[in-house]
DNA sequence: GCCCAGTTGTTGAAATGTGAACTGAATTGA
DNA sequence: TCAATTCAGTTCACATTTCAACAACTGGGC
């Protein structure tokens, strides 16, 4: 079959989308380094957060922080030593876990929002036109979409 | 300083960007598998075959592809092992080293690039509108723009 | 009850990535 | 001229990620 090459356009784009990424995620982790969490960690303690009493399945939490079973266990297990979540048994399965988000953990997500939220907006948000930021969400829903 | 958080719409498109961006990543890694490449190594192909002799300069060729130099000379390295590409001395410059691509790496290349462009097609460039597809490419120029 | 395919989470080794030294070469400028 | 600085690339030590194997458990179907 033929391929479908990208014409000149579309390729421009498609690299700077490439180096658009690379250059945001960049900035995200340099600025939260100062915290002690990478990009990772920190959707963990994000997540977290948002769930009731502070608490996730292992294998949800995995899923909606996008990182394979087996990563979240050892960054979870990190995160343990580093006091910032715990693991307690689920008890209406006993093969699951559930992590739980500790004090020190919500202080320390506390601390660290305010500097991350600037750096997404100095990175992104705060750069890009209103109109093209929303086309960008439109975008992004369109490739997140399940269609096939 | 009052942190200027985002807006209940800017929170929801920023998150399609990091859910969009990991599986465009994820679907590409698994579609360049069947070749024994990742995107990394892919993208050196590409630079390597639009360069003059189908060769760079390590510097140059980390800084396209936005690796860091020391991440590039492994890469290289393995790369090299290989086959895919061959290490030669700078001739004018000793501290220089140039990567070059071999017959064998580029012939990789062709045959990967038709099912590699599919898969850029398939999770993005075809399920995008094209207006948006637009505004993304000015929204990541504007993101990697120099201004700061 | 018993089987068994599928799920959950962990493990450990191998592969890959990171950042700070380090080596040797080029460049600067007094 | 030559010491000081910068530059290119590698190396080292370590952190993180991946992958395949595994043990424990679940929820049907029979």
């Amino acid at each position: 079959m033929e391929p479908r090459w990208l014409s000149a356009e579309q390729q421009r784009i498609w690299r700077s989308f490439l180096n658009g990424v690379a250059r945001i995620n960049e900035r995200l982790d340099t600025e939260l380094r100062p915290f002690g969490l990478d990009l990772g960690e920190y959707e963990i303690l994000v997540h977290l957060s948002e769930s009731e009493r502070h608490l996730l399945r292992m294998s949800d939490l995995a899923e909606r922080v996008r990182q394979s079973r087996s990563r979240l266990t050892h960054t979870i297990s990190r995160m343990e030593s580093k006091g910032l979540v715990k693991r307690v048994a689920c008890p209406s399965d006993r093969r699951g876990v559930n992590a739980i988000m500790t004090a020190t953990g919500y202080q320390l997500l506390v601390d660290a929002a305010p500097s991350h939220v600037e750096s997404v907006r100095r990175a992104l948000v705060d750069r890009v036109d209103p109109d093209d930021f929303e086309a960008l969400g439109r975008a992004m829903e369109a490739v997140t979409r399940v269609t096939d």
